[in-house]
This record gives structure tokens, sequence and C-alpha cells, in this order.
DNA sequence: CCTACCGATCGGTAGG
DNA sequence: CCTACCGATCGGTAGG
């Protein structure tokens, strides 16, 4: 009972601090503006969280191991590349749309994680990143992408477009998750050049 | 004589801050961190600037009139949009290229600026982003480009892209500037998809 | 969850 | 460019 009490206030001061941390950024976020969104005391806030840190661990982790959910259910996949690249795409953004602000916070904020945490962080990311570029050199190798393709460049624009969208993506806007990651999906195999017929 | 002088000492003030805060970030970068960089202490600092703050605002104004003058060589020019969206690409890539820290932090950081530069800042950075969109607009207008664009997501993925690319780029590495400006447009216009022939 | 408080560090100034 | 210093604020703890 106490326990699930607790889990719930931990998590709303989690919550909380994603909006501060996005806001104002994490270094420029303290512990007294954050105690004040509660309605709290400063140091009250240590009954739920061991320090400012493990916020922002908590909030990397967490969407890195959803992340890591999304991509492994598409490559189970017998489908194309392109298919592939496709449903990752949107896996990655469903993700992201289901907590904005802690996708911002994953996003701009990792690195002021310490040792060994950033350390582990960023390999997680960079194994990310490669499973993707496997994808993309799937299609490669199959004849459906150009052989000619920078892969290196190929995903780290499709990267930097994933992790933008925080920024600029209105969820009360017209288009759902679904229906943007078709879209940057589309956009990036087949481009904006009208094609020939 | 002294005014040279000062102006060149400030002019390393900037760089090293610069470093500093694309490393640290703004927030979490003191004064004292950026003084010892530079072998003098942190008091000495403001002989040759005003504040930290000065600092960022000289950083992310800078850039921005950079980019400014870049695009508008490029609007000038009498070709397709296609091109003219290519070539504004690889003037934006330049300009990050000839100086990736400060690129970095104009890109990161800029949010620490208090208003009214904030509030300047962000008006130029949406004037920059619009003339991008109306090169789309008018790809879209000749039949160029697709009909059915989303001309906003279209903007904020090339937009991500060069954005991004201060955290990735390797100027040691064996692409130039233009050639990479040359494959992102090429990736962005023409898409992953091989063309059937 | 609070009061009371700690040592450390911050951006910046005075005066030379 | 330095010494000496300021008031403010930081993350966090002790003890209830």
């Amino acid at each position: 009972m106490e326990t699930v009490v607790n889990l719930s206030r931990k998590e709303q001061v989690i919550r909380k601090a994603a909006e501060l941390f996005r806001e104002k950024g994490y270094a420029a976020s303290s512990m007294r503006d954050l105690a004040q969104m509660l309605g709290i005391e400063a140091a009250s806030l240590y009954s739920h969280i061991k320090s400012k840190e493990e916020i922002l661990q908590s909030l990397c982790f967490d969407m890195a191991a959803e992340f890591r959910k999304s991509l492994q259910d598409v490559e189970k996949m017998k489908v194309t590349a392109g298919e592939k690249l496709k449903l990752g795409i949107i896996g990655h953004i469903k993700v992201m749309a289901k907590d904005l602000v802690a996708a911002a916070v994953f996003m701009n904020e990792h690195r002021h994680l310490s040792q060994p945490y950033l350390r582990e962080f960023l390999l997680l990311r960079i194994n990310y990143i490669n499973r993707f570029k496997t994808i993309i050199e799937e299609g490669i190798a199959t004849g459906e992408f150009k052989e000619n393709i920078d892969t290196k460049l190929a995903v780290m624009t499709l990267f930097s477009s994933l992790n933008w969208m925080p920024m600029w993506y209105d969820p009360d806007g017209n288009i759902v998750p679904t229906d943007l990651g078709e879209q940057l999906a589309d956009m990036l195999i087949n481009g904006l050049r009208k094609q020939k017929l």
C-alpha cells in the first residue's frame, strides 16, 4: 500500500521534472524550482528520489528501453527493407508521441548523465542507430535502395529528423503519429521529386 | 593598437567559451572553468566581456548572420527549385563547417538567451526556415516536386538534418562539406529508393 | 513532508 | 590581469 503511494508520487515528481528539464534544461533546473511546481519544499523531494540525477537517469533509460522494444518487434518481421524502415520510423514516432516531454529530455539532456551512465546510454544509442543502418544496408543488398548511398549520412539524417520531432510536433494538430511516420518514411525513401511516369 | 589587442583577446575568450559550452552546455559551464582554460583568473574575464551571456549572444547572432547571408546569395539565383534547395543546403553546411563548435552551440544553447534576445533569435530562425519552405513550395508550384508534400514536415526534416550535422560530422574525415551537401540534397530530393529505369 | 542548515559554487564587482 | 570579496543560489542532509 505504502509502496503504491510512494511509487505514484515518485512518478509525479519525475513527470514534473521532465517538464522542467525540457523547459530550462537539466543544468539550469533547480530542485527548488521542481519543489515549487509540486507545492512542497525542496528537501521533501528527497523522500521520493535519491538525487537530481536519478530523475534524469529514469527519464533517459526508460525512453531508451521503449525505443529498443519497438525496434525489436519490427526486426522480427518478414518484410522488405523499405517496409521495415517505415515500420521502424513509425514505431519510433509512436514511442515519442506517448510522452513528448520525456522524449525531448531524452534527446537534449542525456549528456548531463554522469559516468558510467553516460557511457551506457551512448552504447544503447549507437546500437539502436546501427540496427537502423543494418536495415538500410539490407535494402541496398537486395537492390531495393540505391547502391551508392552513404549509409552513415542516411541514418544520421533519419535520426536527426526523428530526434527533432519533439521540438515541433503538435500532438493536438491534425496529424496522427502513424501518418507522420508514413510521410517521413515516404519522403526519405522516395524523395521530394515527382516521379516520371 | 590597444583596441586591436583587446579585440583579438576577446575573440580568444569567445572561442574557448564556445568549446566549453559545446562540451558541458551553457548552464553547466562556469566562468571559472573558462578562465582556467585561458590560464587566467575568473575575474579577469570581465576585462574582455561584459557577461557570460554576452558570449552566448555573440556566438548565436554571428552564426545567424552567416546563415542569412548564405541563403540570400542562393535566393538571387535563377535556377530550378531543386537546384536552389541543393545550393541552400550546401551553403548552410559550409557555414557550419567553418566553425563546427560555434554551430553546435548555436543549435543547442540558444535557448539560454534571455529576453529580448531569445525572441529576436527565434524570429531570425523562423524567417530562415520559412525561406527554405518557400523554395520547396516553389518546386511544388512548378511541378518539379510532388504536389502532395507536407511542406512543414519536409522543411523540418531538412532542418533537423542540417542542425544535427555538427554532432557527428568529422571535418578530418574524407568527405568535404560541398559533397556532404550534395549527397544530403540528393537524398532528400530523390530518396533512397532505386529509380526504375 | 517540514524546519533548519551545510559546504560548495555561482556570476560578477571594487580597486588596483 | 590580479587579489579580495559579495550576495545569491546550488544539491543535499539531519532530525523530526
